[in-house]
DNA sequence: GTTATCTTGGAACAGTCGTTCCAAGATTGG
DNA sequence: CCAATCTTGGAACGACTGTTCCAAGATAAC
């Protein structure tokens, strides 16, 4: 007849994911975390184990909640090489105006970490980039179909290339990039998937 | 009538670099710092003063050392297309192969940084972006006299776009990407910065 | 050789790190 | 209401963080 949690643990990954997503992983301690949580360190530790697992728990919410759903939306998208434009704004004006402006991406964040080593983090970073790639490609079949692209475009080598894209975007934007020059960056990656005829 | 030091301070900060830049600078402590080059406390906080004023020594370090001399070659070199194309082989190459494999770069890595909100550090990721950007502009320069540039390419649109995709190389490199993929997106964006006739 | 000045080694600092532990509290099935 | 079981608050842990400090050592001009 034992007792049950007095909290939500989705709720409190959630306060994690967005505590590790704007100051860091390595730069929040513990002690931050029971702050910005509300639970003690017991429940913190019974619930998720230590930082690392947590760290790789934070990272698995922030792919669900924060890049599945996009990602599916890319992937879904029939609209060809517009809704990969659609895709950049919507990266670009997140990176850089509203609640999450200079937070950069967890995901791309956690590349540069110490924590990039451990197997179960490095399990989800790679996973995240599967994925990425993935809606890129879809989205890119989409654009070929309508006719919207240049012959000869390898797709996935341009999946790829748009994922580092994204990434490039998402690390410049943490230190304080504009808005403008990432989207004409981006724009000039787009342009030369476009079709001449369609450009 | 003073004493000398009895090292010398840029071989020590080279050290410095190496350290900051394979292991991460945040998860590097002073005493590993004391321990690879070999100085004491004293001399390193007299020499250098702080951590924050280390990296931001060993930071410039990096942008002079490494960056600088590549981006001038890139930015003299007057192939064009070819010119870019040969900086991303070596670029890739580097990241992923020899000494230096899966470090990927450490100004790439500081963007995620908390020192990243540190003035004289972020006036340092600025100045490098700066110097990427101007060498891809001018070596994209080149490639339009040379006539191997599709019409209608911003210049300025496509420079930010290739060092976009650098630090998209940089930073999956340092998580166990392979030099194929990486060399493959590369080559779809350049490929897009083709004049049709030259493809 | 003396002396003034800087450098060096190493101990010591207070603070923070992530983690562990246990008594007290809360809950649910009986 | 009892009892079994899990959760919770909070103190405490040793290890490490970056930094400071000072006596001892080294150097170079006189």
């Amino acid at each position: 007849m034992p007792d049950v949690k007095h909290f939500d643990p989705d709720a409190a990954l959630d306060q994690v994911m967005r505590l590790f997503w704007e100051r860091g992983t390595e730069a929040t301690g513990i002690a931050e975390v029971v702050q910005a949580t509300g639970l003690s360190r017991s429940s913190l530790y019974a619930t998720f184990g230590g930082k690392e697992r947590l760290q790789a728990a934070a990272l698995r919410h922030y792919l669900e909640r924060q890049s599945r759903p996009v990602f599916d939306a890319l992937a879904a998208d029939e609209h060809g090489l517009p809704a990969i434009t659609g895709f950049f704004e919507q990266l670009v004006a997140a990176r850089c105006t509203g609640r999450h402006a200079r937070w950069g991406c967890l995901v791309t964040n956690t590349h540069t970490g110490a924590a990039r080593e451990i197997p179960e983090i490095r399990q989800v970073l790679d996973a995240h980039h599967a994925a990425l790639r993935t809606a890129m490609r879809a989205a890119l079949q989409s654009a070929r179909e309508r006719g919207q692209v240049r012959p000869g475009l390898d797709l996935e080598a341009g999946a790829e290339a748009l994922a580092l894209l994204a990434y490039g975007v998402n690390l410049r934007s943490r230190a304080g990039a504009e808005a403008a020059q990432l989207m004409a960056g981006v724009r000039a990656v787009l342009d030369g998937f476009t079709r001449t005829e369609e450009r």
